[in-house]
DNA sequence: CTGCATCCCACTTGATACTG
DNA sequence: CAGTATCAAGTGGGATGCAG
């Protein structure tokens, strides 16, 4: 019984077409843009800032474990791309806010639906992870 | 002018969730799963395997910078997590091949999206980190 | 409050060579 | 062909302290 009909995704044709082009990491959206959003804490960033803006503390508050240096960084990292915008209010005690850029709104479509993806397959996910270190490797030994 | 209506988006209410779990990292799928997303070659392989399934060196021609080494170890963590099924062929010289798993190939509609959205925005991204690494940082400067 | 600079360690990755 | 082993280099990220 075929688990899935070998149909020609969206997907494949693009990858052709990367390779096509040398792969060329500066032409390449997904080593661009895929591993911004695996940058550990960028993708969490920007769904902290779905909500509303938020000033550096208050996101600092919102993911306990980003140290100052790399909330920095990362937000800087957001900026640089569009993705958010930064406002400075000259106020007594400097506070500044972070808020997601047009584009950065643009991103949570798609990231809601990875996250999606992942919320409905980790359970699945780490089945196949515990089975696997347990010895499970499950490979099938074709004949020859 | 408002850049984007404040709407509740879903994430925002994910998030919320989330840290009212403490950020659990073991129950987070973000950071369980997104990193391996972004782990520069999984997202590559994945869509690389879209297509149809494919051996090692097949693979290794596919994605021309990626290293036996680090091939390996990406192929091996995509099967730890049960998303490509790895089958041997005990032929003369031996052959493997590394297919999408039913869990793989659910994978590929979210990761489609993001791509899309990656290479839709692309231009813009360029853009904006052009203008930024000018000096550009077009912060606003709010009255107090 | 919001950052930047420095130091430093750990992990990741690549290169190369070797094995079944 | 399909890996594994080892070593060397690069990089990410935390801790701390200082500055505007």
């Amino acid at each position: 019984m075929p688990v899935a009909p070998p149909q020609k995704t969206p997907l494949a044709t693009q990858f052709d077409e990367w390779q096509a082009r040398g792969f060329d990491a500066n032409a390449c959206p997904v080593r661009n843009v895929l591993d911004r959003i695996g940058d550990k804490w960028t993708s969490l960033l920007i769904v902290a800032l779905a909500a509303k803006p938020r000033r550096f503390s208050e996101l600092h508050r919102a993911v306990p474990d980003i140290s100052k240096r790399m909330l920095t960084q990362s937000l800087r990292d957001l900026q640089r791309d569009g993705l958010v915008t930064r406002h400075v209010f000259p106020t007594k005690p400097p506070s500044v806010e972070y808020r997601l850029s047009p584009l950065g709104q643009s991103a949570l479509g798609p990231l809601a639906g990875l996250i999606d993806w992942a919320e409905r397959s980790f359970a699945e996910i780490k089945a196949a992870r515990a089975a696997f270190d347990a010895g499970d490797t499950s490979e099938q030994m074709s004949a020859a």
